[in-house]
DNA sequence: TTGTATGCGTTATCAG
DNA sequence: CTGATAACGCATACAA
């Protein structure tokens, strides 16, 4: 094998010429989309092998196909608040197996205008996107996305006109949980709810507060709970994480008077954390207070508790997602897809004492 | 603005044309890279408008300028498990951070061969590769990477010849760790470590098991632990996790007879369960076990400790990483790094009773 | 089965 | 400041 001259990669031409071939012929023997005799085949592979020719350039190739097998994750802000939700990881790993069949990989992009001020959603070579949690800038993304011509999905968000989406019933599935803890006979229940807007401040939900709520998921699981609990008490957590749980809790349950029977958190980071305080103040779980989570991922350094909790199919919404997108790339119509979250019974829950 | 016809999207060309300009001209508008008069301008870009020309073609620019404007992350196995060490994702920050410069985006790789049996390594358009903890597989990744001509940093693994890569003091931080605790006055202590083997069985870590070890951090670590405390007991995790700590810390800390006085887990998750069990069995950290950690990560659910621990440059070392991979697109010679961790003193360790 | 001819949509060079 | 022109490296329809 040839030293690789650093000056010019070896190209297509270089190992038709090489080997005696067309051009076409050299093309084929790497795509394999036509017959070609064994002798010519071993022939354009010598001659690759010795040029260092390690197969087509994959921009000339993107160009002339109109593909790049690049789909674009675009996250809101920072990597780390997008990894910071535990359903985002596994969401990510079912949005590779569902663009498998494209033989495609991800590109990671954040909504934000780059150095230039040009986004990379404006520059990047993609056949097409997913956006994630659309709200805020992410719907300029749209845009922006849908002017180049590419095939969008959304995740989670409000997406508009004719754009399949992949979405949750949250709403169903808070109100499923809230029923679980009705019949268990709680009356006195409190919902620790997720931020409701990018104010990201902790406390009290009031109607104003509420009101002005910009993030879907957030109202949606208080309004399924309060379809079962009227008027149900709620106070915000900074962020779904447990220590902003533990925060929560302890301002919760502190005050012994007013102490409810029942905490709904909106995410099992949440509950952990209300378990945590509630365990601090000598409470025990299940037996002085029943918690509830939602997500349903495996929550670490949570112990022997299990979490009574709604699992979200967080796997097959990026399943889901990267396969209206394949089908999308393939000419076929997209539907869109609302998904359901499955009740699991766990240890946190019990009757009311 | 007309509406966009889905049958052909519009060129440069067309632009061109409508606004009666050579499309050198046109292209020039777009790349901003020679003077054009005003009005000039205006034309191309109210023509722009009018056919839905939202700019240059990505694929074809790539094409032209011989660069994609991606970057390759290529990490082992599934994304969830890459995304368990809670270090990686601020590495990706730092990253993005580092190839700021270049307004380039990052493409999430496996480096399993896809559907078609050809890895995606062989046929993403990208301008250069970060290879994430090299082992394994990944190995063969670098020759392909590398045949390809392309620009390779390597973060956390064994590189080898001539190519720049991104290291920490691994050995030496452990061992800053230990004499720390040794200073405390500890005597008896063990290392809870990662596992040392792609088996990842829980367990003592035994001269032979350590002999066939094949993840390098894990063995350095401990080497540096023992560089101190020649000989210390060793058990492994099964996973960097809390539930995993909790689990190794029980095993350790039941024996009343053998109970170490301090404990260096390899990871802050370790640790974090470590203490779990310490408390799970009654024991007061620190008055009653020492315990430390590593990596210096925020860790969720820790609640008020604050985990002595060596911190380790995680968001320095994509960066890093990203700066060189910048450095050898701009054509210059890339450098190693080596990263040094820094001691944090916590609320974990404690002199010895 | 193999070769011929085009053009994918740009950008860079250079002359005007 | 603007325009003509030549690649960039390849994949396909089509002819042989």
């Amino acid at each position: 094998m040839a030293a690789v001259p650093e000056s010019h990669r070896a190209t297509l031409a270089d190992v038709a010429r090489e080997a005696g071939v067309a051009i076409s012929t050299a093309s084929v023997v790497f795509s394999g989309k036509t017959k070609v005799s064994d002798s010519t085949r071993e022939r354009v592979l010598a001659a690759a092998a010795d040029l260092g020719y390690t197969g087509p350039d994959p921009m000339a190739a993107s160009l002339r196909r109109g593909r790049s097998g690049i789909i674009a994750v675009v996250l809101e802000g920072q990597l780390r608040a997008a990894f910071l939700d535990p359903a985002t990881i596994p969401m990510m790993d079912g949005l590779t197996d569902g663009i498998a069949s494209l033989g495609a990989g991800l590109l990671l992009l954040r909504d934000e205008p780059g150095e230039g001020g040009v986004s990379p959603l404006t520059t990047a070579p993609v056949d097409a996107a997913v956006l994630v949690g659309c709200s805020g800038r992410t719907r300029a993304s749209l845009e922006v996305l849908r002017s180049r011509g590419l095939p969008v999905v959304v995740i989670e968000g409000d997406a508009g006109e004719g754009i399949p989406q992949i979405t949750l019933d949250n709403r169903e599935a808070a109100a499923e949980l809230a029923r679980h803890v009705r019949a268990l006979g709680h009356t006195d229940v409190v919902s620790v709810t997720l931020p409701p807007d990018s104010l990201r401040e902790r406390g009290e939900v009031t109607q104003e507060r509420l009101a002005a709520a910009t993030v879907e998921v957030t109202v949606d699981r208080l309004s399924g709970v309060r379809s079962v609990y009227p008027g149900a008490r709620a106070v915000s957590a900074a962020a779904s994480s447990i220590d902003e749980g533990l925060i929560a809790g302890r301002a919760l349950l502190a005050d012994e008077v007013n102490r409810p029977t029942a905490v709904l958190a909106q995410s099992d980071l949440l509950a952990v954390g209300v378990i945590r305080a509630a365990e601090e103040l000598g409470l025990r779980v299940p037996e002085d207070l029943s918690v509830a989570g939602f997500d349903g991922v495996r929550v670490d350094g949570i112990g022997d508790h299990v979490l009574t909790t709604m699992v979200q199919p967080a796997e097959e919404k990026g399943r889901a997602a990267g396969e209206q997108v394949a089908r999308m790339l393939r000419g076929e119509t997209p539907t869109s897809l609302h998904l359901t979250c499955r009740f699991r019974a766990g240890t946190t829950t019990a009757p009311i004492a």
